[in-house]
DNA sequence: TATGAATGAGCATTCATTCAT
DNA sequence: CATGAATGAATGCTCATTCAT
């Protein structure tokens, strides 16, 4: 099916793959283990089992693999967020089933998110003096415009209060960062806390006063 | 009406506090400025005007000034969502007017918190290797105790939902941050944006089908 | 004409002297950019459009490369001083043609003269941890041989003072030297140089009361 | 007779001084032994009995401190050259005692000179990307002026002669460095060296048919 | 033999902290 | 107690060289 002159550059596309991996699998355990600052870039290449060097053959300098990882566990766990074939129609439910997988996700990752969320993965600010700023506001701006889609959705199919403005977004996304973070501290079960913030954010924590489920 | 004997600690106390707090300043300015790891100790001695040596005669160590800022920073802001003999009875406007003044109080300090953030101000994270985390712990369980005090002050008058653990809480905590950090980003107005977070906070985002305001 | 046999080996020899030339080429331009330390092995095979790992196959280490660049412009140059069969017979005129020649290469190689100067082509001193030093001094007593056939010719023609030792060979590559640099710096005649420099040489700079030309 | 107030700036300054001669001391045997890049920072300190840091806070960086030690050594030499009040008053007497406290000089500090001359200190050429560059090529401009106050001098007396241009100035810099250099390599006799460097400055290498002494 | 990614020793530089004055 | 120069451990990054393909 290939042809001949296509398999060396794809097995070296695949080498580099292989390397890069390894290179930002090393960096996330040696992250949450140490932090970034405490983290050298040394002890990351003896865990990927390479040498220095070659974790600078692929990334430009240690903020360049900070980043990398921030935006592949950022773009993974957006991608949990969006919706499946499979999800169920109505506007709560699927909202319930799409928040779950968000925080099953984080909680495989839950070491790393304590210091992604400490490096701005979720935060809209940006560290003075860091230069991987600029690709992180990219992240940022990711997850708004999924919460911004999934509003929307909302709002178009009835279930959303249409408020202008990124109010309600920004209320969404406050609300599944409370829960995401207590999930870095402890372990709980997705499908029920998926459940709470699904329900605090639609209706609130005001009593119901004989209001309908 | 001061002991004579008495009058001279008190001016060393004073002294004391004056350079406390201008090592203080001096930190909050150039940790906004550069952030907490681009800053020198050199730095903030020069800014506030004294020699290296002597922000060691009032802190051990950097970490020391960092926790201390964030200790200060943190009473304050959470003294001001603390309830004021003028502030409205219901709970609705009262809270309202709680959360308007954190805002302002945040606002303030604008450069600061975006630091602060990131060193887990509002994270309920601690960076590993941070020996500050422990001070920051504490700062956290702070606010969650006021938001817990809030929340049950609104359970007993019957103004939220009974809720049992600490959701709500968290929801609140979530809500209010979400907001904090956007008027990180951009100034905007405290009193409107107070309105939108208790109004959220309260009610939801959902449609409100014939619902009694 | 040739041996079929021959043919090949010929061929090879061919490559290996076109990837020889073209490293030396290269590395001229690098090391004329940004000197020799500044130059990275990387850049010369780029510049050379080949693999790093192909400079290694034609020079045991970067060293080498720069000796090897010495020895060729080295030889060239020490070429241009050499005699030619339609030079002036007389010793001063004859020396005139033969030092023009000398600047006019030169001035073809300017920019790397310059780095062949601070890297002792010139110099008769090694830089101590430069292992390229043996082959310096070759390329030095190259010089100063010429320098001394040179100027034994002129004792034997009895157009120069029979000084003993080597105090006149020194002074004519100090002469020389001193007009190479200059013209290093900035472009200028080569023919009326060379004359400067062998009146000079010849004659010294003191007043010439009534001397005869 | 010293203000006590001035008393303690001025211990500080002897005590900077008393640093940063140290520094260039140990530097000038480092670089002498292992040539300016074999040269380690370390080493340097370890020689002066210092710590690194304490290099930095005396010279801003590596080439900072052969800069500085390019320019003192260039000082020296140069003031070598002026005249002094019991210098003889004839023109080639004269020049012969001047020349020979040079020589003097440069034996005393060989090793280092021919480090020196590596990077410029003679040469008119800046090694291109060598940050100090700049200034060593106002040592060379230095030692220009001195040569052409002298050549003036001479021309002056009625003891040059009087050929326009840079020609005589960049002849007798030539003659000098070919001496110099060949005094790195061996030690040799300084008056008699002073001798020659003169006599063929003078009067040249040519014949000297009957020409009066 | 050409290739170019992997290697890892090597080193300049920083900056929190100390301590003699 | 203020001062600020001295300290030196710590680490990111470079780049000549190797070697499997």
């Amino acid at each position: 099916m290939n042809a001949p002159g296509a398999s060396l550059p794809r097995r070296r596309d695949e080498a580099r793959a292989l390397f890069h991996n390894a290179i930002l699998d090393a960096a996330e355990a040696v992250f949450a283990d140490r932090g970034f600052h405490g983290a050298r870039i040394q002890d990351i290449a003896k865990r990927a089992r390479i040498a220095v060097g070659t974790v600078y053959n692929h990334f430009d300098d240690k903020d360049a693999v900070l980043a990398a990882l921030l935006e592949l566990r950022a773009e993974e766990m957006a991608s949990q967020l969006r919706p499946r074939r499979d999800d169920p129609r109505p506007f709560a439910p699927r909202l319930r089933a799409r928040v779950a997988r968000v925080l099953s996700y984080v909680d495989a990752h839950r070491a790393f998110f304590a210091i992604a969320n400490e490096h701005g993965l979720f935060a809209g600010t940006a560290a003075p003096g860091a230069r991987a700023a600029r690709k992180r506001l990219r992240q940022v701006e990711r997850f708004r415009a999924i919460f911004r889609a999934l509003v929307e959705e909302g709002i178009a199919s009835g279930d959303l209060e249409p408020l202008g403005g990124d109010a309600v977004v920004r209320f969404f996304g406050g609300t599944i960062r409370a829960f995401v973070l207590s999930s870095i501290e402890r372990t709980s079960n997705a499908e029920s806390t998926a459940s709470t913030i699904v329900d605090l954010f639609l209706h609130g924590a005001a009593r119901r006063k004989a209001r309908r489920r």
